[in-house]
DNA sequence: CCGTCCCGTGGAAGCGCTTCCATGCAGACG
DNA sequence: CGTCTGCATGGAAGCGCTTCCACGGGACGG
């Protein structure tokens, strides 16, 4: 282990002016640098970054919370974070929420000053007291998909995503029109699901169309568990001739069970999405598109330069734009299947 | 910002004493650790990782090395070191590949000591010298699906895999197989994909038909990039009747082509694709899977048993099992096709 | 009843770095 | 030629933690 005592040492020069040459201070004569600079290629040393990051206050590290298992889409909003974060000296220190958490544990061990120099949450909903006592430390915090009060957030709005689903339904001529999201109680405590479920109950609303309790269902989300929802839901006597799922997720689990029943998409059965992940474009989903990696991208980018100004985030909304992709899932509902 | 201090004060205890309560050392008696305990509770304490770790000389960190953008197998292995590192009290720090590197460069930035702990490797080929440095410095180093002497290494035989593939198409009596795959050379340096075509030719070779380069399209990895391939192979006077690619992503650029030219799969064209992804399920791709999540899973644990142990990792080869898993996408050669 | 041992505890040293302060020296200026 | 200024530099202090060493006192044995 080559400390910087080793190099000053070699280069016959103070510790200070080792770690000057280190950080680029303009304070070292030229000759003295490439001393230094010699004897640190010689001895092949590397800071420490722990060390560095103890007397510096912050270790350089941005940690991410995200619920990796559960989302394919949080996958590309982290690929979105990775990207901004590219390059900018922090590292990326992954928290996976693998499981719903007991309420305000988790965050109380991850959110530990020094844990990591910022935070970037996603999907996950932040309690109240954890972003005060983040707020106290001065630890800037961006949310993605989630809002909260007094913090900055990226988010898009799920409740004209849903209207401009069902928008889109109603307009093809569907009245009968199915929902499947995540339970507005989940362990999580996502609410995108539900917002987009707002916006399904709107649309039905403006256009006189009742409001069925017997068409939503609810449940974790999972291909399977959307796939039994939409079999139950495509066994009824009469059932819809669309279904509107709140992920893309879903949509493949409805997609799946109308094959399975032999119903034919989209003449007997519409089915719109929402994310657009890689997926629906295989599957020719007709789909909500929200831009993911975008969302990852920016968050990261107002954290990192938070962290590098050293100023205060400035607490607000930002409001990502959506937009409905029209594949092959979706069409005028068929006579006969009312 | 709290200290231990802050708290050997409060209790009236050493700070000796308190940094043992911290650790659980059974030094203590139970009262003054109730004591001490009351004091972290009542200020909110929470130990500073970086200190700590200084002073450790670990903290307690991997680091995971994975091209994250280029393939979405990479997430899934990712997937699974993160449920191996789930409650281990690691974190894991991402270090993403999202350019081919200049050889030797970013490991060498990457991988100095104190950087991670532990070191776990996808798909990406590490220079002998940076192993060696590591191996001197006492950093544990997992490959995942990559190979090189004298360390820890978790992959499936895509020699094998690649043969799997072709016997099938054989079987089914095909006798003009294309291969897409990535370039032998490519910047990366990933090695799956030529092994998978080196079984591919051994296949072809086993069963006397001619190999043909014509037949054999390299490129980066990158479902437009393959169905381009696939285009012009498509497009030749005498086209394949089936296509084996090194990847589900290419398979399904395969497929994409094949939907492009009004060729009905696997009627006039058989696709076989290799890793199982999610999307080779929805697409109902006829593939060669691999364990992915597993062989991220395995890595990471024995990554960690290492750095809990304090043990030397055993160097040598795991081999993960592969398998053939037929869909809907290959079938008998049509008639008409040749 | 005294010496010994061991347990529980306090606190200094040290992890490798940054930074501040003190120092020395060269050049500028009067 | 003396004094002042300011730049380049050395090194101590300090970041918050662990650990080792030393020490006091109680229990136990002789």
């Amino acid at each position: 282990m080559v400390t910087i005592a080793d190099v000053a040492k070699k280069a016959g020069v103070g510790l200070g002016t080792v770690s000057r040459v280190l950080n680029g201070s303009p304070q070292v004569r030229d000759a003295t640098r490439k001393k230094v600079q010699a004897a640190i290629d010689e001895l092949g040393y590397r800071p420490n970054p722990l060390a560095r990051g103890l007397s510096l206050g912050r270790g350089h590290t941005v940690g991410v919370i995200v619920p990796f298992f559960t989302h394919p889409s949080a996958v590309e909003r982290l690929r979105g974070v990775v990207a901004a974060l590219e390059g900018s000296g922090y590292d990326l220190v992954l928290f996976n929420v693998a499981s719903p958490f007991h309420p305000d544990e988790p965050f109380h061990t991850l959110t530990g000053p020094h844990r990591a120099d910022g935070l970037l949450v996603m999907s996950l909903p932040v309690p109240p007291n954890d972003l005060e006592r983040l707020a106290r430390a001065r630890v800037p915090v961006v949310l993605v998909d989630s809002r909260a009060e007094g913090v900055t957030v990226v988010v898009s709005d799920d409740r004209t995503g849903g209207r401009l689903a069902v928008e889109h339904l109603v307009e093809l001529g569907h009245r009968d029109i199915a929902f499947i999201g995540e339970d507005p109680e989940n362990a999580f405590g996502f609410t995108a699901s539900s917002n987009r479920e707002e916006g399904y109950r709107e649309v039905l609303r403006a256009h006189g169309i009742r409001y069925r309790p017997s068409l939503v269902r609810h449940g974790p989300h999972d291909h399977d568990v959307a796939k039994a929802m939409a079999l139950d839901l495509l066994r009824r006597p009469k059932p819809p001739t669309a279904i509107f799922a709140s992920s893309d997720v879903q949509a493949l689990g409805a997609l799946s069970a109308a094959a399975e029943l032999g119903r034919t998409v989209p003449a007997e059965l519409s089915v719109i999405g929402y994310d657009d992940i890689d997926l629906a474009h295989y599957a020719g989903l007709t789909t909500i598109r929200q831009p993911l990696f975008d969302s990852g991208y920016l968050a990261g980018r107002l954290l990192l330069d938070a962290l590098v100004s050293g100023e205060r985030l400035t607490p607000g909304v930002t409001e990502l734009p959506i937009e409905l992709v029209i594949r092959t899932t979706t069409a005028v509902p068929h006579r006969g299947a009312a």
